[in-house]
RNA sequence: GGGCGCGUAGCUCAGUGGGAGAGCGCUCGCUUCACACGCGAGAGGUCGCUGGUUCGAAACCAGCCGCGCCCACCA
């Protein structure tokens, strides 16, 4: 080692994640290994396509805790030997994107349309390049061993033919089309969202009862609505047709009050003969269930709210141009003057809101491009049955075969500038749609784009080359490994599938890994607008990037999960401890090759076997997506077996002059340490693997160890743990009689099987085991350990009187626990229908509480 | 309305049929030559409630209470 590394190994006692992070990252990258060449087949190679971030985002904490997931993941398998590509790249994000920017400019006090289309997109693209960088650089401080040498763009030239390609192909086979249809209107964006975007809030309404004169004149049938004003565009009153109620009135028409249209009464079992007064006024133009009912029964459809959110020529003329609201009031107050509003109450429903800009959605009937998903969900939904795609956690399989199995046409069209724009011309009533311009005079491109999630569904393979059959595309495609929160299963995941399959003929991963949402601390949600957002990069410079990665990976257990920042720390401990237990170990062997086989000693082979066993355990956790367990379960290990136990058992001969065998067992310890843990923390891993002795290339490229059960050694791991047992009675002895400070005990061992661990014993627990036979006259007590027990004898360490009190103690307990044995065991039923081995170990138990009250005199 | 998940120590969470666990916090003791981001030893829980299955339930079943999320065309 040269000498400023060791003099850096030396001096430093706590590890220093700002100092070590980017020199590390440094390396990885310099060395290539996140940018594998594209050979062989996607079969024996391992690929991820990374959820692509919105291109002006920044990392959050989801982007934090799946990309800590992925690059698990990918750390994992580049280990194993596999040819592994994290496929990296960000979203052009349409919606928020073009937000931003708007946003921007209102600032400067311009509007979009004042720039026009051409400027505004090149304004994005400049936007683009100022800030599309952040979250890149973002996720290299985390560590994400990401391949960015081969970044990609949804607005990539390559990448918008694809997509073009995908919707003409599409068109071709008639599955998307061009139609007049009921659409979630966002007054705020002023574009049709997809049912995705909508999300439903409960509102506070007014539900209105309004009388329609009956045209016969006898009487009026009332509707009960909490949307007065979309009266204007009703067509139609239907009732249920087992209503006995209405029967009579089926068939005839009523006067819609204001306009005087006729409304044929028609029958639909849609309507809840319970609710309100069981009569529904049906408004096609406005309302989707109305909408279904309308073509069901043929009726009209008026739009009298237009998609600037007034009211259109289509309303009487006294209400035109109105805001809808100004409109429901205007209409109410219309209907109280003819005395037609019999009733009104407040009433509480869940309204659809736009998720993107929050405003209530007006829905309204207007002419959009649909793809019709039947066709593509069907095999979608056979690659998930039949296992081919595999869900973690398994629950997830239901939610997205739910879906797809109910699946409705995607509004495809956005009012956008940003975007890919449809591939579509028309002149006049000709409609064009190619991947090329069409030829001739007098075309007119449509101006709609297409829903961002249209071209993220062609992530996994359009970024890899598609449609030419690149070596990228052969070596890398299908993926092996989708990860993601559950939130976007149906906007992006089941789309991956049915683009997937269509399009490539191949799934586009096999599994689908579905993480936790993290939280805030008080359980609400994370986000910027509620102020209750913790950002991962104020932890990595706070802890370090592994402590961020290890504490998140360690809080993704169950579906939701509050953020807690102890586990960071705990991260950051455990880097800190690593480190130091590096420099135990480091700073004394002698330069010898790592070898488990140099365990001979008893120490030596418990912690080989223990870490052998720790090895089986943690590839079955990683393997199945269980990386808080995994996380977890190495902590422990090592700091209690490893560190706790194993390093001070090996002390002893690690100081000693020829410590040639037991530096062999602990450069492999280490070394097995480093790899196990180095997908989980890569950086401080890597750091120490660099100061071991040798030359032993990267870790990030090491070779992934397979467990070998040959070592794993039960009979060791028995012995050691009964040595543990009896060191910690001792020890506990120690604190509760006060023995001062390091002062020993003295003490008589009497106890079978502590021949060969009897020193061990004795300095770990700060006894001194004496050979005096000189009787059992000065016995002060016996502490009971596995085996027998340790007679204490006089010494100066503390004083006697303390000890009789906790024997007194101690034998209470041991009554209680043979009483507790001693009534199990009395239980006829027990004893009879229990497995033989547990009602045995019962029965050992009882003999071994008896045993050693019997020792303490009681 | 349907579905998923959660309710275990003060806090955040593991534990899915054989005597309640971790980290943090708390108490006591320790300048033990890797680490005080440390070491040692403890205290602390009728495992949401009620029934049931079982020799045995935190775990399995049923019902209830509370919380979160997803899906859904009762105006």
């Amino acid at each position: 080692m040269s000498d400023d590394r060791l003099k850096l190994l030396q001096e430093r006692t706590r590890y220093e994640p700002a100092e070590v992070e980017s020199r590390v990252f440094a390396r990885w990258e310099g060395a290539g290994i996140f940018h594998p060449d594209p050979e062989g087949t996607a079969e024996e190679n391992y690929s991820i396509a990374v959820p692509p971030p919105n291109v002006t985002g920044s990392l959050h904490m989801g982007h934090a805790l799946n990309g800590s997931i992925q690059d698990l993941c990918i750390r994992v398998a580049r280990m194993r030997g596999r040819r592994s590509k994290w496929i990296y790249g960000t979203d052009h994000a349409g919606i928020a994107t073009q937000r931003q920017v708007e946003k921007a400019l209102a600032e400067e006090g311009i509007t979009k349309e004042e720039l026009g289309r051409e400027a505004f997109v090149e304004r994005v693209w400049e936007w683009r390049r100022v800030h599309g960088g952040t979250i890149t650089e973002q996720f290299r401080r985390l560590g994400a061993s990401l391949d960015y040498h081969d970044e990609r763009f949804t607005m990539d030239d390559d990448y918008v033919r694809a997509v073009t390609l995908v919707f003409v192909r599409l068109y071709e086979k008639g599955l998307i089309y061009r139609d007049n249809y009921i659409v979630n209107w966002d007054p705020g964006l002023r574009t049709a969202i997809s049912d995705l975007e909508v999300a439903q809030r409960t509102v506070e309404d007014t539900l209105y009862s309004i009388d329609y004169p009956l045209e016969s004149g006898s009487g009026a049938i009332t509707v009960a609505t909490v949307r007065p004003e979309t009266m204007l565009a009703d067509t139609g009153i239907a009732v249920n047709p087992e209503d006995e109620r209405y029967s009579r009135l089926i068939g005839e028409t009523a006067i819609l009050p204001l306009v005087g249209r006729r409304l044929p009464i028609v029958a639909d079992e849609h309507v809840d003969p319970e609710f309100g007064t069981g009569a529904l006024k049906i408004t096609p133009g406005h309302d989707p269930a109305d909408f279904e009912i309308g073509r069901r029964h043929r009726l009209d459809e008026v739009v009298v709210i237009g998609e600037d959110g007034r009211l259109t020529d289509a309303a009487p003329e006294r209400f035109r141009g109105m805001e809808v609201d100004e409109a429901r009031g205007a209409v109410v107050a219309a209907l109280r003057e003819e005395g037609l509003i019999s009733g009104t109450r407040p009433y509480e429903h869940d309204v659809p809101h736009s998720h993107r800009s929050g405003r209530r959605v007006e829905p309204l009937i207007s002419l959009q491009w649909f793809c019709d998903m039947e066709d593509l969900a069907r095999p979608a939904i056979e690659a998930v049955r039949d296992g081919r795609i595999r869900f973690h956690p398994e629950s997830y399989a239901k939610v997205y075969l739910d879906w797809l199995e109910n699946i409705r046409p995607w509004t495809l069209s956005r009012q956008l500038w940003w975007g890919h724009q449809l591939p579509v011309w028309y002149r006049g009533e000709e409609t064009y749609v190619g991947v090329d311009p069409p030829s001739g005079e007098g075309w007119e491109r449509d101006p709609d784009v297409l829903d961002t999630w249209f071209s993220s569904g062609l992530w996994p393979f359009a970024t890899l080359g598609w449609p030419e059959d690149t070596a990228q595309l052969r070596a890398f495609y299908p993926t092996d490994v989708l990860s993601t929160a559950r939130d976007i299963i149906f906007l992006w995941v089941a789309r991956m599938v049915m683009f997937g399959i269509e399009f490539t003929g191949s799934i586009p991963f096999t599994d689908v890994n579905i993480h936790s949402v993290i939280q805030a601390p008080d359980g609400r949600r994370m986000s910027k607008s509620l102020g209750t957002g913790i950002d991962p990069l104020d932890l990595i410079e706070r802890y370090g990037a592994d402590a961020l990665r290890f504490g998140l990976l360690a809080m993704s257990s169950s579906q939701d999960v509050r953020f807690n920042e102890g586990k960071v720390q705990q991260g950051r401990d455990l880097a800190n401890k690593l480190w130091n237990a590096s420099r135990l170990i480091l700073l004394r062997v002698s330069e010898v090759e790592p070898d488990p086989g140099a365990a001979r000693e008893l120490e030596d082979r418990w912690i080989v076997s223990r870490l052998e066993r720790l090895t089986e355990r943690v590839a079955e956790l990683y393997d199945g997506f269980r990386f808080s367990h995994a996380a977890l379960d190495l902590y422990g290990a090592f700091w209690s077996e490893l560190c706790d136990w194993y390093l001070e058992l090996a002390k002893p001969r690690l100081y000693a002059e020829d410590n040639r065998a037991v530096s062999g067992v602990l450069l492999w310890v280490l070394e097995r340490t480093l790899k196990l843990l180095h997908p989980v923390m890569p950086f401080v891993t890597e750091e120490i693997w660099s100061l071991m002795p040798g030359e032993r290339g990267l870790l990030a490229a090491a070779e992934w160890p397979a467990a070998d059960p040959r070592r794993f050694d039960e009979a060791v791991e028995a012995e050691v743990e009964r040595l543990i047992e009896a060191v910690t009675s001792l020890r506990r002895y120690r604190d509760e009689v006060g023995a001062r400070g390091s002062a020993p005990v003295r003490g008589r061992l009497a106890a079978e099987g502590y021949g060969g661990v009897r020193d061990h014993l004795a300095r770990l627990s700060r006894f001194e085991l004496v050979e005096d036979a000189s009787g059992n006259g000065d016995v002060l007590a016996t502490v009971p350990i596995p085996g027998g027990g340790v007679q204490v004898l006089p010494s100066e360490a503390f004083d006697p009187a303390e000890a009789e009190k906790r024997i007194a103690a101690k034998r209470a307990q041991l009554r209680a626990e043979v009483e507790r044995a001693e009534r199990k065991l009395a239980n006829q039923k027990f004893v009879e229908r229990a497995p033989a081995v547990v009602v045995e170990e019962e029965r050992r138990k009882l003999e071994e509480y008896r045993e050693a009250l019997r020792r303490l005199g009681g």
